[in-house]
DNA sequence: GCAGATTGTTAGCACTGTCTAACTTTATGC
DNA sequence: GCATAAAGTTAGACAGTGCTAACAATCTGC
């Protein structure tokens, strides 16, 4: 019954055999990481708008309470994506800094497509942002191509 | 500060009046509907192609362990998705099967249209599975659209 | 340079979604 | 029709993501 059991399904292979199987497997692995994306995301983003990335602006932007963004923090300060100090606003470690800007390349390549479609840029927007965790590079690839061609 | 505020950035709307903001509220809200909506459309699925949905099969379609199933079937059952009794497969209720046709609808159009854009169909299905949720209805009528010229 | 406003942290709760371990029920094969 | 295998449930752990309430630190405007 567990996924290695190489009897299962028809092929022998390690893993789930099922290309379903690994689309579901995929989606879960890419929610885990769609919050911290969006946050490093949005820190690059205040750094550069304003000159540094405060909670209650984070909160505000994300539309939750401080306290839920302080708490998100701390975890991304523990998978080593930030760096912060009590009561000071947040940097951006240099891996988090690589995240943000893959997120934000991910992101403007899936607005652009969008509204190369003919998408107006509102629904874009808040389409974009859901979608953006979950294309692969190959569909990327596309989304660019036909963006410029269009 | 609450969102609430009308004196809050430019607009007196209620709600957040950043456009950024809606649209990671609105991805906080499918994100709380997708597992849901997985579920309902694989157990649609199994119906069809089994004759029944069993928990194993849950189970091994989304690659997580029988007990994850069951805990989250009862969710499903609480909020009115789904009919089960012990040690016996599910049903859907009425409301729970439009949810299914529904997403079964959404995922067919965007997997189509991601075939149509070019892409290898088991990438398209692995992509499908993660956009199908955060595809406005104004997207998929622009995917469908394309699908059908190309 | 202090009072009050703003911002940030901590603690504690609720719920989701995952797991393993232990148990019960149902199904299967002689 | 019974023993064993398979499937399902329950309990309990743990991490993530949200909240409110209470407290602490910092900032601002006299």
């Amino acid at each position: 019954m567990t996924e290695l059991d190489p009897t299962a399904r028809t092929a022998p292979h390690d893993g789930p055999a099922d290309p379903r199987t690994e689309a579901f497997q995929g989606v879960r692995e890419a929610r885990r990481n769609e919050l911290a994306e969006d946050y490093v995301e949005l820190i690059a983003e205040l750094i550069h708008e304003q000159g540094e990335a405060r909670p209650v602006d984070i909160a505000a932007r994300l539309g939750v309470k401080v306290p839920t963004v302080s708490k998100t923090l701390d975890r991304l300060a523990r998978d080593g994506l930030i760096t912060r100090a009590k009561y000071r606003s947040v940097f951006l470690t240099d891996t988090g800094r690589a995240l943000a800007k893959e997120c934000r390349r991910r992101h403007e390549i899936v607005l652009r497509f969008l509204i190369s479609l003919g998408l107006d840029p509102e629904t874009a927007e808040r389409d974009a942002e859901g979608i953006e965790h979950h294309v692969s590079e190959r569909t990327l690839a596309l989304f660019a191509a036909f963006a410029n061609r269009s």
